[in-house]
DNA sequence: GACCACTATCGAATCGTTTCGACTACCGTG
DNA sequence: CACGGTAGTCGAAACGATTCGATAGTGGTC
C-alpha cells in the first residue's frame, strides 16, 4: 500500500528540475495573474491574501480558488520585503564554524533562548558562522536584526555595516561595542564568589585553569584549523595582560581578586579534553599540586576531574575543583560539580526580546545577568 | 588606554536609536543617492559596486569615495535579491526545538557538514526550527534552497510551498518525499551487521531500546512540551506497526532480521537519560535479563551502559551493548562502544553540494550512505 | 578618410509586492 | 430627496537594486 496517499506531491514530481532552472522554462507564478484570472485588480488581490484591509468575502474566495489553480505559493517573499522594508529575519553572529560553536551545551542554550523570542510568527534565525575579516555574508544578507553571539572585536568592519544599515543589534556573551546594546554577565563578580569559597574552605594554593585570552576565537571554541593563537599553555602576566576575550579576562578578575598570585593555565577552548590537558600540566607533579583549581567553564572542569581521577586523587578530597557555567554534567562525571550557574537560555531570551523591542523602535535597556553559586560535592577544606 | 581606537564606532553611537525608528528621521541612503553624489548614473553605480562590467578605475573611485561620504553600506540585499531572483540563503528545516535538535552531537554534525558547503560566497543558513503544522515561516522566508534535517511527513503541507515556489530541497535523514532529492543511510543493512555480529558471538537473548517510533518528533529529540505521543514504554506489534519515523523503523528491521523475535522498549528521544530509564526497564528483573542490548543510538547506548554500571553488572561481561552513530562518547562513558559509525558531516556536506547543484540548474542523484562496523570493547561472548 | 571594434556610460525596463489616495456604489438618516 | 459615511475596489506610485540595449567617444587599420 503506498503512503503516499495524504498528499497530493506526487503529481509535478519532476517539476523542480525543469522550473529550478532559472531563466528558462516556465515563469513563476505571480499575484498580477493570480488577479487576472480572478478578475480583480493586483491591489485587492494582496489585500485578499495580506487580510488587512476590506475585502468582500467572495471577492476573496475567488481570489483564493484562482491562486490554487495556478498553484500560486503565495506572495514572495523578495517583493514583499522590499517594499515593507524587512524580511522577518533575524541573524546570529558567531565567528566560529557550526561544530565548534556548538560543542559546548552553554551556546545551544543561548541560541535557544534566542530562538524562543524571536521565532514567533513567521520569523527565522540567519546563522552567520566563521564570520571572519571578510563581512561578505553579512553585507548581502538581508536581516531586520541581529544577535552577537560571542563576537570580538575582530568583526568591528561587520558592526559598521550593520549601524549604516541602522540594523537593530544586539550583542551576547562579547565584549561591549559602540551603538550596540550589551546582554553582560557578571563573570567577574561571579567568579570571586567561586574563590572565595575556597578560601573560605582554606584553600591557598589554588591554580587556575583559564579559557583562551585571545586569538582566533570569541570566548570559547578552537582555533579554526591553521589560524595562530589560542594557543594552550601557561598562565603568564605577558598573556593576561594581552588577553582580548572578555569572558575569559573577567573571570580571570575574579579570582585575582581573592588569589592576587594563583598560577595557572590557558586552554585552547572550552572542552573536556582541553581540560584533561590543563588538568594534567597543573596535577602532573605531586610536588607543585594546588590544593584547588578553578576552572573557567564546566567543561575545563569536568577534564580536570578527569585527569585528577587518572592520577588517583580524590576529588575532594585531595582536590577541590569548581567551574563555571552550570550545565547539566551527570552525563560526563560522576561528580555534583560545584560552579556558578549562569542562566544561559535566559540570557538569550532577553537578546532575543531586546532585538524585537529595538525593531519596534523600542529602548530596550542593557541587561546584566547574574550567576548563582551552586554548591556541589566537588569542593571541601584542604587536607592536613 | 582606551581600546577603541582602531575602530570608528563611537561617533554615530546613537544613530542606532534614532534612525532604527521606522518611518521616522533620515531614510536609509541609496544607490542613486550615492551616483548622484558622484555625478554618475545609478547604473554606472551599480557596476562600480558589483564588479561585473566595464567601469573606469576613475568613476569606480569617484563612486567608492561618495558611498563613503554618505555613509552607504552597500547594495540593500532586499533590491538586490528581488531583481536577481535569489536570496543567498540556504534553508535548514527542523521540526524541533534548538535545544532538543542540538541535544544529541549527530544534529551538530549534519548542521556543519552542510555549513560547510553551503556557506561560502556570502551564503547564510536560515534556520528554521520547531516547524509545525502552521508553515508560516516557510511561506514568508525568501530561500534559494532547503534542506530537511530529519523532517517527517507532518510537514508535508510546507513541501507543497517549496515545490510550488520551484525551491530546491533536499532531504536528509527523514521518509522519502516526492519531488525531494534524499540523502539516506544504509539504517537498516548497518543494523543488521550490528545484530549479526552480537549473534556470532553467541548471544541469543538481544533486548532492542528503539528511539521514538512516531509522534511529535522527527528522528530523534524530546516531544514538545504538552504534545502527545514520543511515549515511551515496551516495545509492542502494535507500536512497531504503527511506527512513522523512518530511522528507527529500520534500525529496528535490521535487527528483526536477526532476531526476529527480540523484546524491547521504546525511549522518548536520543538521550543518555532515556537509555537508563530504558535500561533499567530491560535489566532490573534479574530474571529476565538479556545478555545483549541493541540501542538504536550511541547515547542511548551509554544511558544502557550506565544503567548497567549501577545495577553492578559488567560491561561487557556480563552484558554486551552496541550502539549506532560513531560519536566520541569518550566524554560520557568511559567505555569503547562497539557501533555503526555513519558519516555524518560526510552527509551534511553532500545535502549541502546536493542543494547547490540544483540551484545551478545541475540533476545531482540520490546519495546513499554506508555505516561502517566498529568493534569496541562492550561486546564479548556471553557468560556461561 | 571611412569604417570597425571596443570601452565607458547612460536611460529605461523589470523584479513582485504593498500601500496610498481616489473613486464608485450603496445604505441610512435627516 | 439630498447628503454624509462606509465598504469594496482599483490605479498608480513606491521599494532599491540589476540588466539590457543604445549611445557616444576613442583608437586602430586598411
Amino acid at each position: 500500500m503506498p503512503d503516499s496517499s495524504d498528499n497530493d506531491l506526487g503529481a509535478a514530481a519532476f517539476d523542480l528540475r525543469v522550473r529550478a532552472r532559472p531563466g528558462r522554462g516556465a515563469t513563476r507564478t505571480t499575484l498580477a495573474q493570480v488577479a487576472a484570472l480572478a478578475g480583480v485588480s493586483v491591489s485587492t488581490a494582496s489585500l485578499a491574501f495580506s487580510g488587512s484591509g476590506p475585502v468582500s468575502d467572495a471577492t476573496r474566495q475567488r481570489v483564493l480558488t484562482a491562486a490554487e489553480r495556478l498553484h500560486y505559493a503565495g506572495p514572495d517573499p523578495r517583493g514583499r520585503s522590499l517594499r515593507q522594508g524587512r524580511s522577518g529575519i533575524i541573524g546570529v553572529v558567531m565567528e566560529e564554524r557550526v561544530l565548534a560553536a556548538f560543542r559546548d551545551p552553554i551556546w545551544i542554550a543561548l541560541l535557544d533562548g534566542i530562538a524562543q523570542e524571536t521565532t514567533a510568527d513567521g520569523r527565522g534565525l540567519l546563522l552567520l558562522t566563521d564570520v571572519g575579516e571578510s563581512a561578505m555574508a553579512m553585507e548581502s544578507a538581508s536581516m531586520d536584526g541581529v544577535v552577537l553571539l560571542g563576537c570580538s572585536t575582530r568583526i568591528a568592519r561587520s558592526i559598521d555595516i550593520l549601524r549604516r544599515r541602522a540594523t537593530p543589534t544586539v550583542a551576547l556573551g562579547g565584549p561591549e561595542f559602540p551603538g550596540v546594546l550589551t546582554i553582560s554577565l557578571d563573570d567577574r563578580s561571579a567568579s570571586e564568589v567561586a574563590a572565595r569559597h575556597l578560601a573560605d574552605l582554606g584553600h591557598r594554593d589554588v591554580a587556575i585553569v583559564a579559557l583562551p585570552l585571545d586569538g582566533d576565537v570569541g570566548a570559547l571554541g578552537p582555533p579554526a584549523p591553521g589560524s595562530p593563537s589560542a594557543e594552550r599553555g601557561p598562565l603568564t602576566d605577558d598573556r593576561e595582560r594581552a588577553g582580548t576575550v572578555q569572558v575569559s579576562i573577567d573571570r580571570l578578575r575574579g579570582v585575582r581578586a581573592v588569589f592576587p598570585d594563583s598560577t595557572g593555565v590557558v586552554a585552547a577552548g572550552s572542552y573536556v579534553d582541553e581540560g584533561m590537558i590543563a588538568g594534567h600540566a597543573l596535577l602532573d607533579d605531586p610536588d607543585r599540586r594546588p590544593t584547588a583549581i578553578v576552572a573557567q567553564s564546566d567543561l575545563l572542569a569536568a577534564g580536570v576531574i578527569k585527569a585528577a581521577t587518572e592520577l588517583g586523587l580524590d576529588v575532594p578530597g585531595d582536590l577541590s575543583v569548581v567551574g563555571y557555567d552550570g550545565i547539566a554534567l551527570d552525563r560526563i562525571i560522576p561528580h555534583d560539580l560545584t560552579t556558578m550557574v549562569q542562566p544561559a537560555a535566559e540570557q538569550g531570551r532577553a537578546a532575543g526580546r531586546a532585538v524585537l523591542d529595538l525593531l519596534e523602535g523600542g529602548e530596550p535597556a542593557p541587561v546584566r545577568f547574574t550567576s548563582s553559586f551552586h554548591r556541589g560535592a566537588t569542593t571541601a577544606a584542604p587536607r592536613r
